[in-house]
Order: C-alpha cells, then structure tokens, then sequence
DNA sequence: TTGATTGCAAACAATTTGCAATACT
DNA sequence: AGTATTGCAAATTGTTTGCAATCAA
C-alpha cells in the first residue's frame, strides 16, 4: 500500500488548509470539493476523499457519521487535539460543542461501572435543539 | 402518498416476527432479507426496506446509524416502548444497552443547561469496550 | 371496486478502486 | 530514477423510485 503523506503535494495542503480556515464548520466531501474548485485550485473529488481519510487516520480531521440514510459524512478541522462531545440536532441539523464537567463525570461513571471507555470525539448525542422545541 | 399499514399482508407480518424473535439482535436490511429468504418467505428486498420504514416510524424498530463509511444501517426491535442508550465498542461493534440514573442525569442537565433534549434512543455512545481494552 | 402493497428493474448518491499519467524528493 | 499521488472513468454498495401487476378491505 502507499505511503500516503511521504510527499508535500498542493492539492493536499488546500484540503487542509481549507478545514483549519473554518475550524467551526461541517463539511462534507463534496463541500470541500466545490470550494477548493470555486477557488480556482485544481483538484478531483477522488482526490478530495484520500485526502480526507488520511487526515482523519491523522486526527487533524474528525469524521461525523449522518443521521440520515444516504446522507454524506461531514468532516471538521480538529484545532485542539483536545475531543469533545457533539450534539446534533435531528430537525435542522444543526451541531454544538459540549465541554463541561459532566461530560467528564458520566465519562468517569461509564467507565468505573460499565466498564467502557468513551471516544468523546466519535460520539454525537441527538435530540432537539432549543429552537426547534418552540415549533 | 401511500397509507402504508392500511392492510395486513404476510410480507409485512413476518419482518415484524424476524424481529421480534430476537430484541437483541441488530440486522441490516440485508440480514433480514436474506433471513426471511431462507426461511422460505417469498419477498423482495424493496418490501423489506419499506417494511422497516415503516417500522421505524411507527417506533416498533429502531435504526441505527453506522460508525464506518459505506456500511449499512442496522434495525433492532424496540420491544419496550421506553428508550434508552447504546454503546458501541469501535473495535469489535458489540453493542450494549445502557440503562442507569447517570443517564437521566446527564440528560437532565443537557435539558436544564443547553437548552438540548435528548433522544436516547437515536444516541449512540462511542468507545472502547472492557474485552478490547485488554489488547 | 378501490386504494394499498408488492417486486422487478432502473435510478441514485456517496464512496472506492483500477490504472495510466504526473508530481515529489 | 523511483515511488507516491493524482484524477478520470468505472465499479461498488446501500437505499430509493417508477410502474405495472397483485392483494386486502
């Protein structure tokens, strides 16, 4: 298999680039496509998705996984090496950073009682956000 | 559209039974076709799909989305109405259920605290299971 | 009878892969 | 030079849809 990594190529370094310049922001394949294309780069969408899944092998990347069939992964910049916990919204999609206290206490009560460690960084909570509960 | 439940038919009668002959067990639409193959049932794989829909809506199954890209959705019986987590182990996929006042807890103060209601059943907990730590 | 349901084939969308051309070191 | 990377086209996979035939009420 490839080294993937062992060069410095353009095209990798707009992918991150791309991400790192919106750290806040969800996008998927695609997005990431369209707007190092509107920028004038060069670039094909295959090349997009290897570079995507080595930066998430990296960590400077982290995947999120759809909630709805067929729907596409997004991918978000991954400043702080420090994970966190996400909540997603199932009516407008919309996606929020969870740091407190008692993620790390339900944290440490997982793993003390149940035995498994938590990958705060993999795991979305869904729900209804506050908007969306006044509809 | 369609009022999908109007009628009875076997199709539809039996993918109920396939699953609720074992609330354990997590299928894909694809370990269900082939299940109900092998037992003889004649259906189409479309009316498995849209059979499981339509479970899904009526709360009967839950749907579970997968942690890798490309990978299918798994349904499992939702024998009691009440929901409640999952955690996934990322290395071997077991999945365990996860009943405790801890939850309802942390529950509580995403509701009191982030304005965020949370819907256990949609949620998944990922990380790393007791058996898989030990490697 | 009437509308819901079925199931085949075809459409779809996200993602991956084969492979020849190209770029990096 | 030698290997990694690119990118097109084609393949894959999970899921949905069009539509004519069939079934339940």
């Amino acid at each position: 298999m490839s080294q993937r990594g062992a060069y410095q190529t353009k095209q990798q370094e707009a992918i991150e680039r791309l991400f790192s310049a919106r750290p806040q922001d969800c996008l998927t394949a695609e997005d990431a496509y369209r707007a190092l294309c509107e920028s004038g780069m060069e670039i094909g969408k295959t090349t997009v998705y290897r570079s995507i899944t080595k930066l998430c092998q990296n960590g400077r990347l982290r995947r999120y996984v759809p909630h709805d069939s067929g729907a596409a992964a997004t991918f978000q910049y991954n400043p702080c090496q420090e994970s966190h916990m996400h909540i997603r919204c199932i009516h407008c999609g919309a996606l929020a950073h969870l740091h407190c206290e008692e993620v790390e206490a339900f944290s440490r009560h997982l793993t003390q009682h149940h035995g498994f460690v938590l990958d705060e960084g993999q795991t979305i909570l869904y729900g209804c956000c506050e908007n969306c509960q006044s509809r």
